[in-house]
Formats: structure tokens, C-alpha cells, sequence
DNA sequence: GTACAATTTAAACATTCGTTTGAAACAAAC
DNA sequence: GTTTGTTTCAAACGAATGTTTAAATTGTAC
């Protein structure tokens, strides 16, 4: 056996949870894909649930410290400035996109399933992963595109996300539908074509005024820390 | 009992589902929650496998009948010519978005969920019922923004259903991210505001040359058949 | 080579699942 | 009131699940 009994579980689980979902694969189904013993998953983990976790503390963390790098970087290059639309994008999606060139599509494929996974643990590790990321993010983006009042922004934001979960679930639907022509394979066409449409969508004029200060009673008092 | 039988199933599996997930919810569960026999489950519907196809049968039909009726009605307005990219965009979303007036977020949740779930009889009704409208989609939208080439056509329509479907799955996300601010249950709004963002998207410059004569024969000519 | 810890293994455990069964309860028709 | 067909019910079935156990194996240090 060329590789350690535990990575060969975090890989063949990776995997089978990306194409089968996570609830479908079984540990007896995973252990023998593996070539392992079924009690070595309780061994090395303690649990089903603590495996789920350890698949992804493997790839996120790593993800999401990509992301604060690049956002960092971009705001550091604006100088105090407001940064430019397309790079906070960029940070947002690429290092996402990104992992499927490390890992295959089934990395990518898992983390939108789990995105949209209801069970609770699940629900709850993505809280405290992605929540502080996403609040950064939400700062960079009212620096970025500031003629915006926050609600349309909150939209805006949620649609761009949208379309990035959206293309890790249903890579393979996409290049179906398209009869191959979009193939969200090439990972820099990917990144390229989703920053430069979310950013048409995040430039289109207002459609409701600004939050200046006429406004701003209007706004519970509390939202003002949707940033932090 | 002021309810048959068969609708407290049908009306409790859509809301569990939606709720926790179709795995996470057994039939006992099911007909505990709905006041009914375990075996009446299998007396009425044959199986749990019939009895979730049961609950999208109930709305998908007359949802994909309504995309298509405000599909036809938008071409025949435009009278031959190219239809309106906002009305096109409407058509696609308005009906989806609208159906959780009538049965509260609970539909669209778990439309939202079972387009993710990777359940090989899911994927398969998925594909019948929603496949030919997409074709119809795709060909108005063919004529809505010719400027682009297919492809590029294929990733921003791509986007947008991403957009829709990432708003039925995490609703609730959104309006916790946003501190209430943008509210899917606000229903005129949320299909505004997504026609709004993704014609913006759909009309930016194209980043690539649209299909003329001269690119055509890059192009393998079965792709011609994706608007069938 | 012996001793000790880490790991693997096969077997069993207790639940839970979707499904089936056969009798009971009910309704409507004659 | 009896009969007939439909619906409900409690109980059980077989299979599959995550988990645990305790013995067997392997690796490592002395």
C-alpha cells in the first residue's frame, strides 16, 4: 500500500461524497472502495461525522486563507482607495475555481453540495468557516461599488455566490447543456467569464437610491454591523 | 380529519423535505408529523421513491406550463423579432420565484435541494421535466442577445439559473447575511431584482467573437441541436 | 528476541430504514 | 343486515446503517 490509511479514506471519501452525495455513501461502501477495514474509519476519526469534517478542514481552510490573501493583496494595491470590482471577484472566485485544477471537479462538486446540505453540523461548520470570509468580503465590495445602498448589494453579492456554487454543483449539467461548448474544466476561462459577468450585474446603475444620509434612518441601527 | 390522506402526505413530505432533506426524513417521521398510518405511505403512492416525485409532480407541471406560457407570450408581443432579454429573463424566473407565494418557502427550498441531490432518479426526472424548457429558453435567448457567441451565451445563461436556484436553496442565508435587509419572502422584489442583475450580465460586451460564418466550422455542428 | 504500543481485522451490536402483511375498521350498495 | 370494496392499523420482515469489541497483526524500541 503506497499511501497512509488515513489519507486514503480522506481521498476515496472526497470523492465518493462529491458523486454520490453524503448521506448515500455508506462506510462499508467507502472502506472497501478504499481497500481498508471498515473499523479504521472509527479508529482514525471517531466518527462518520468527524470524517465529513475532516474532508473538508483538508481543503477549506486552505481556501479561504487564499482568499483573505488575494483580497488583502488587492486592497493593499488600491491603497486606501476603493479596490477595483473585478479583483475582489476574483479573490472571491479563484481560489474556489481553482481547487478543481489540485483536485479534479469532485472537490468542487462536494463543497456546493454541502452548501446546500440541510443537516444541522453541516449548516453549523459552514457558519463558522465561510461567515467571517463572507463579512470581509461584504466591506471590500461596499468600498467597491459604493453608488449601491446595502440592499442591493446584499443582492447583488448573493447572486454572484449564486452562480459560483451554482457552477461547482452543476459543472457537468453545463457542459451538457451546452454540448460542450462551456467546459468548466478550463478553470481559467471559468474564473474569467464569472468575474467579468458578476461585475456587469454589480455595475448596473441603482435600481433603488443609495443609503446616504437622508436615508439612513431608514436602516435599523443594528445592520450597520453586517460588515464585521 | 378535514384532510384526505393523501394531500396531509403530500403537503407534509414537501415540507419536511425541504426542510431537512429527502434522506433525512424517514416515513416514520413522515407520518408521525403527518397523523397518519406508516402503511398508507405505500397504499397510496407504492413507494417512497413515487411519493417524491408525487410532491414535484403536484407543482413542477404547472410551473414549466407557466414559464412557457409567458414565454409564448413575450415572442408573439415581440412579433417575430428578437424578444425583450428582460422579458425572456422573466419568463424563466417570475414563475419559480412566485410559487412560494402560494406554498411559503417550502417548494422552493426543496426545488432548490433536489437539484443539487446527486440521487440518480432525481437527476433523471430532473432532466425530463425541465429539460425541454431550458431548449425553449435557450433558443429565445439565441435571439434575445445574438451578439454573443454560444458559448459565452451558455455560460451567462449558466449564471443566471444559478443565481435562481442558490436564492430557493439559501433564502434564509440571505436574509441573515443581509440583517433582513433583502427579503426572498418579498417576491415582486427578489424577481425584480434578479431580472434586473442578470440582463445587466447577459448584455455586457461579449469577451470573445460572436459565432459568424468565419468561426462556424470551430464549432462541431451537432452543437446546433442544443435548442431542439 | 522480547516487550510494548499502534494498527488492522473479522465479527457482532443495536438501530433504523423502506417495505410487506393480514386483520380490523369503515363506507356504500343492495 | 349482509355484502363488497376501500382504507387504516399494529406488527413484523429483511436489509442496511453507524458503531463497538476483542483478538490478531504489525511495527518499533530496547
Amino acid at each position: 500500500m503506497s499511501q497512509e490509511t488515513p489519507d486514503q479514506i480522506l481521498d476515496t471519501a472526497e470523492r465518493l461524497f462529491a458523486e454520490r452525495g453524503i448521506d448515500a455513501v455508506s462506510l462499508r461502501t467507502l472502506t472497501a472502495e478504499a481497500g481498508v477495514n471498515l473499523a479504521s474509519v472509527h479508529y482514525h476519526f471517531g466518527s462518520k461525522e468527524a470524517l465529513v469534517t475532516a474532508v473538508f478542514d483538508r481543503r477549506v481552510d486552505r481556501l479561504n486563507r487564499e482568499r483573505l490573501e488575494m483580497l488583502d493583496a488587492v486592497e493593499q494595491r488600491a491603497g486606501g482607495g476603493p479596490p477595483l470590482l473585478e479583483d475582489v471577484l476574483r479573490a472571491l472566485f479563484a481560489p474556489a475555481i481553482r481547487v478543481s485544477q489540485e483536485t479534479g471537479p469532485t472537490f468542487m462538486r462536494l463543497c456546493g453540495r454541502m452548501y446546500a446540505e440541510p443537516a444541522e453540523y453541516v449548516q453549523k461548520y459552514f457558519e463558522e468557516k465561510f461567515g467571517p470570509m463572507i463579512g470581509r468580503f461584504t466591506t471590500a465590495f461596499e468600498r467597491a461599488v459604493p453608488e449601491l445602498s446595502r440592499k442591493e448589494r446584499g443582492w447583488r453579492l448573493h447572486f454572484a455566490v449564486g452562480a459560483m456554487v451554482f457552477t461547482m454543483i452543476e459543472s457537468e449539467k453545463l457542459k451538457a447543456y451546452s454540448k460542450g461548448l462551456c467546459d468548466p474544466a478550463n478553470v481559467d476561462e471559468t474564473i474569467e467569464q464569472m468575474v467579468y459577468y458578476a461585475a456587469a450585474g454589480m455595475r448596473a446603475p441603482a435600481l433603488m437610491p443609495p443609503d446616504d444620509a437622508a436615508d439612513e434612518q431608514k436602516t435599523p441601527p443594528e445592520a450597520e454591523e453586517v460588515t464585521v
